[in-house]
RNA sequence: GGCGCCAUAGCCAAGUGGUAAGGCAAAGGUCUGCAAAACCUUCAUUCCCCGGUUCGAAUCCGGGUGGCGCCUCCA
């Protein structure tokens, strides 16, 4: 089989590249992990979903994957908290992590291969750091450690950044010994009762930075494939990764950096200072999880996202349409042989166009939009009275639910088995409207009597009734069903 | 000030040189005792504005206008 075509932006060219992994059919992807002192953000969500689902088109199109994401559990923010609530700095952050994980399984987050922690990775630390010294791009200042921003001539050139443009002569802070203001810690001296580790330079902790540079080189080599992280990472984080790495190492870094784009909150910016952080946790106690998924699919990767009740509002609507789709079909050809043969039409041509778009760097939107095609066409076929079930309706409508399958792995969405997810909705919007089931059961039952009377005007008022409750009744050949109608004004 | 992004129907959103995907909403229809769901049909001669290149531009170039991000911890 050819290898598949993948193309990517790639924020060190600004284009679109063939992505050409240095070991064919293998990608290395370094994905940078939260800082674990807080809850994380719808923001941070969206970042890891789209990264997740890049780990798991890659994987759909047979390339082995090394997925790398790591927890930031050495930080002053995590030692500014844990000052706050009493708890030590590796307790606090030890708490976040398994508040991460559980908010990373509620989103169908996939387990990372490796998710390495900047408190076990000191001695690795230390060694980078030693290198950049014997090597003249950092040095020691009173117990810090300094990279020298002057001593590697592509500074910058991920973010395309003039250095004499860069507001020089504000960041020196009090307190700091840098020789140039661009210059960035490697290492911090320990103040007392901080948390610290003994290093040639005295007890102190790592920089931001360094970190990502030396577990990236541990878990995928000082040369890897694909480097992703937001937007706001590009400048100075990133930068500042590839002037440790390259200067250390003296081979390149990662090959492909991926960068993605920010979500807001209808126009306005998320941000602690505005303090309209809106937390993943709190939204899921709002909206679906598969539906905030597919919220932050909907719109490319790289593209800016508002986030807006309405836009939620319309994910929760979608995704009941595909799960009720499926139901309908697995009702009617699961488990079932339909024997070999024909199919109606090219059942497996949405399926294409899905692989097409998400071969063009990874274009959800796109993809989600072939996927609609599907969904008309399985609504179709199951819909056909079951007298007419040939074999060949069976056949397609397995076709299609297999190409459900193999886009459900990719998005990580309509994972779930459709009846049991439909019910958990329902039952979410039972509790949030205060709905009583035994009534609503019973006054079923009352027109269930009135329409075998044919006393219809009767019927039509159980059915008034029960709107006014917020639910919706159906007639099926299997007997009278109800749903919660969806709220109106968000 | 420097670097960069974005602008497509009432709303959301693909499309980066070949004649505007998809979804929501809306209108009509099929089905239904009536509904709901589903399906069908209709719904941008046009892609912020003005120039230019081209046989051909939403797509490329120049200039505007309007949003936004980074340059400080930030996903």
């Amino acid at each position: 089989m050819t290898p598949p075509s993948i193309r990517l932006f790639n924020t060190m060219t600004m284009q679109k590249e063939l992505l050409e992994p240095a070991v064919p059919g293998e990608v290395g992807v370094y994905v940078c992990g939260p800082t674990t002192y807080s809850y994380i953000h719808i923001g941070n969500a969206r970042t890891f979903t789209s990264f997740d689902v890049v780990v798991r088109y890659l994987r759909h199109r047979g390339m082995k994957v090394r997925y790398v994401r790591n927890y930031t559990d050495v930080d002053d923010k995590i030692i500014k908290a844990a000052a706050e609530t009493g708890e030590t700095a590796v307790e606090l952050s030890a708490r976040y992590v398994e508040i991460f994980r559980e908010d990373a399984r509620a989103l169908h987050l996939l387990e990372p291969d490796v998710s390495p922690k900047v408190s076990e990775h000191i001695p690795e630390i230390i060694g980078i750091i030693q290198k950049l010294v014997d090597k003249g791009h950092a040095y020691a200042s009173q117990g810090d450690v300094y990279f020298s921003v002057s001593s590697d001539p592509d500074y910058a050139k991920l973010s395309k950044r003039n250095l004499d443009d860069l507001c020089v002569g504000e960041r020196v802070q009090p307190g700091e010994q840098k020789r140039e203001p661009l210059d960035f810690a490697l290492w911090k001296a320990a103040k007392p009762g901080e948390p610290a580790w003994e290093s040639p330079w005295g007890p102190g902790r790592p920089g931001w930075h360094i970190e990502c540079s030396a577990m990236s080189a541990r878990y995928l080599g000082e040369s890897f494939d694909i480097h992703g992280g937001a937007l706001d990472l590009i400048f100075p984080h990133h930068e500042n990764e590839i002037a440790q790495s390259e200067s250390a190492s003296g081979k390149p870094f990662a090959k492909y950096w991926m960068h993605c784009g920010f979500l807001d909150l209808e126009g306005a910016k998320m941000s602690k200072s505005l303090g309209n952080v809106v937390r993943l946790r709190d939204a899921l106690g709002k909206v679906d999880p598969e539906a905030l998924r597919f919220f932050f699919l909907s719109t490319h990767y790289r593209h800016p996202l508002s986030f807006t009740d309405k836009g939620l509002a319309d994910a929760e609507a979608r995704m009941e349409y595909f799960y009720e789709t499926l139901r309908k079909v697995d009702e009617r050809v699961a488990g079932k042989d339909f024997g070999k043969g024909p199919v109606h039409g090219e059942p497996h041509r949405f399926f294409t166009e899905f692989e097409a778009a998400m071969d063009d760097d990874f274009n959800t939107a796109g993809a989600l939009g072939s996927l609609s095609g599907l969904f008309v066409l399985m609504n179709e076929l199951a819909d056909k009275p079951p007298v007419k079930d040939k074999p060949l309706v069976g056949r397609t409508l397995q076709a299609l639910r297999e190409d459900v399958r193999k886009a459900s792995s990719v998005l990580g969405l309509f994972e779930d088995d459709p009846a049991q997810w439909l019910l958990r909705r329902r039952e979410r919007a039972v509790r949030e409207r205060g709905i009583d089931v035994a009534e609503v059961e019973r006054l079923i039952g009352e027109r269930t009597a009135a329409r075998a009377a044919k006393d219809f005007a009767a019927a039509d008022r159980v059915r008034a009734t029960l709107k006014e409750k917020g639910v919706d009744i159906m007639d099926t050949p299997a007997g009278t069903t109800w749903k919660v109608a969806p709220a109106h004004g968000g």
